[in-house]
DNA sequence: TCTGGGGTCCTAGGACCC
DNA sequence: TCTGGGGTCCTAGGACCC
C-alpha cells in the first residue's frame, strides 16, 4: 500500500455552513441557490465580503470586496452577518468525520485540512469521504490527492465545487504548469508583481526559471516557490496542531482618532480582549506589541517590548502598550489600532516575580473572576468607568459582541 | 487600492557579549 | 582605543496565508 496525502477543503465554507444551518432551522431559502454573501456587520454597509454564492460570483461579487461595492455590482445581493460560533462548530464536525478515515489529520484552517493515509485506491477513499461529509453534514468539499501536501492542496483547488482531483508528479506539467503563477501557494500580490516583471506568468515558467536567479531576487522565498512550482515539498502532516505563537486583536476606528483619550480607550478595549484570550488559553506573554495605521495613504508604525517577567494581567499589558504607543505616535490622525502579545508560555510554569508575589497572585485571581463573569453574562457585565458614555466598546476585536465569548473560539 | 481581521515566518540592522 | 570576528538577542517592517 502506498502513502497518500489528501487535502480537504469545504466549498465556500461560511456560506455553505450558514445555508445548511438556515435550512435546518426552518428557512425555505437555500443561500447557495441565490445571489448571497457572508460579510459585514449588523449595519450591513460596513465591512467586506467573506464568502459568496456562485450566483453572486457571476454577478461580479468578490471575496474581500467592501460591502457597498458588492451591492453596487449586485443590488439584489442577500447579505448575512458572520456567525463564527456556528462556523467553528461546523469545522469541528467536519474534522471528526475526517478523523474516522485516518488518525493523521492536520487542521490547516477553519475550512481546510490535510490527511495522510496508506491505501490502495485513494480515489475511492476520497469519494467516500466527500459523500460522507455531504450526507452527514449537508455541504460539499473539494479533495486533492497526491504524495505531498503542496500538490494535494494545489489539486483540491483545480475545479470547484464538489470535486475530487489527483495531482501526481506525472500530472504536474499538464494540470499545474499552465496555471497563472499567482495561483501557486505562497505567491501573493507582491511576489506576483515581481515575477510578472520578469515575464514569469505561469507556474510552468516559474518552474523552468533558474533557482539562483529567484534566490537572488527573493532570497529564501524565491527558493521556496521554485520548489513548489516543481511540485517539491517534504513537510510532514502534523497531527497536533501547532502551538499558538501570538494573540492579537486590531480594529478600524469609525472616525479619525487624534486625541490621546480616545486612543487610549481603543488600546484598552483591544487589550481587554487580548488579555482575556491569553488567560483563556492559560498562557503568559513575554512581549507586547502595539501598532497603528494612518487614516489615509497607508503609513503606520509599530513598536514592541520584551518584558523581564511574563504577564497575563490586563493592566500590565495596557500600561506597556500605552508607553509604546506614546513613543511612536506623532499625533497625526489614526484609523486603525492593534495590540498583540507574543512569546507565550503556559501560565503554570511561569517564573514568578521575586517581588510583589502576593499582589500578583491577587491580581491574577481578580482577572480570572472578571473573565468568568464576562463569559457567563456577556462582555457588558463589567466595564471600566472610562468607557461609560465614551461610545467605545469596552472590549474590542474580532469576535462579534452579540455572540457569547466562547473559549473554543478563542 | 484597500476594504477587515487574525495569524506566521523571514530579514536586516543594531546592541551587546566574549 | 576600534583593532577582529563570531554569536545571540532584540526590534521594525515586509510578505504571505486564510
Amino acid at each position: 500500500m502506498k502513502k497518500y496525502i489528501f487535502h480537504i477543503d469545504a466549498n465556500s465554507a461560511y456560506l455553505s455552513w450558514q445555508a445548511v444551518y438556515d435550512l435546518q432551522h426552518g428557512s425555505n431559502i437555500d443561500l447557495r441557490n441565490i445571489a448571497s454573501a457572508i460579510g459585514g456587520d449588523k449595519s450591513k454597509r460596513k465591512g467586506i465580503i467573506l464568502a459568496k454564492s456562485l450566483k453572486a460570483k457571476k454577478a461580479g461579487v468578490k471575496t474581500g470586496q467592501p460591502l457597498f461595492e458588492a451591492l453596487r455590482a449586485c443590488p439584489k445581493l442577500t447579505i448575512v452577518s458572520p456567525n463564527y460560533q456556528l462556523y467553528m462548530a461546523c469545522s469541528d464536525e467536519m474534522m471528526s468525520i475526517i478523523q474516522t478515515f485516518s488518525e493523521k489529520v492536520e487542521r490547516f484552517s477553519v475550512d481546510e485540512c490535510f490527511m495522510e493515509l496508506s491505501c490502495k485506491d485513494p480515489l475511492t477513499i476520497a469519494y467516500q469521504l466527500k459523500n460522507t461529509i455531504y450526507k452527514t453534514l449537508g455541504f460539499t468539499v473539494n479533495i486533492g490527492i497526491s504524495t505531498n501536501k503542496l500538490l494535494a492542496k494545489m489539486g483540491s483547488e483545480l475545479e470547484k465545487p464538489n470535486k475530487v482531483h489527483t495531482l501526481f508528479e506525472d500530472e504536474i506539467m499538464e494540470k499545474m504548469w499552465p496555471l497563472p503563477v499567482n495561483e501557486l501557494f505562497m505567491v501573493g500580490r507582491a511576489t506576483n508583481k515581481k515575477l510578472r516583471k520578469y515575464g514569469i506568468n505561469t507556474i510552468g515558467q516559474l518552474a523552468k526559471t533558474d533557482i539562483e536567479f529567484l534566490s537572488l531576487m527573493m532570497k529564501s522565498h524565491g527558493r521556496l516557490i521554485w520548489h513548489y512550482a516543481n511540485g517539491l515539498d517534504s513537510s510532514p502532516v502534523k497531527k497536533d496542531s501547532r502551538k499558538i505563537k501570538g494573540i492579537g486583536n486590531s480594529t478600524t476606528t469609525p472616525f479619525d482618532v487624534d486625541d490621546i483619550r480616545y486612543a487610549s480607550l481603543f488600546i484598552l478595549s483591544l487589550t481587554e480582549m487580548v488579555a482575556l484570550r491569553l488567560r483563556a488559553n492559560n498562557m503568559m506573554c513575554h512581549v507586547v506589541h502595539v501598532s497603528y495605521h494612518r487614516a489615509s495613504q497607508g503609513g503606520g508604525q509599530g513598536r514592541q517590548r520584551k518584558l523581564i517577567t511574563p504577564t497575563d494581567n490586563t493592566n500590565t499589558i495596557y500600561k506597556i502598550a500605552m508607553e509604546l504607543f506614546k513613543e511612536i505616535w506623532d499625533e497625526g490622525p489614526i484609523r486603525h489600532f492593534g495590540v498583540r502579545v507574543t512569546m507565550l508560555n503556559t501560565a503554570e510554569i511561569y517564573q514568578k516575580s521575586i517581588f510583589d508575589e502576593k499582589n500578583l497572585e491577587k491580581k491574577r485571581r481578580l482577572n480570572k473572576h472578571i473573565d468568568l463573569l464576562r463569559v457567563k453574562y456577556g462582555s457588558q457585565t463589567i466595564k471600566r468607568a472610562s468607557f461609560i458614555e465614551s461610545g467605545i466598546k469596552n472590549i474590542n476585536g474580532g469576535i462579534h459582541e452579540e455572540y457569547p465569548m466562547m473559549t473554543s473560539l478563542l
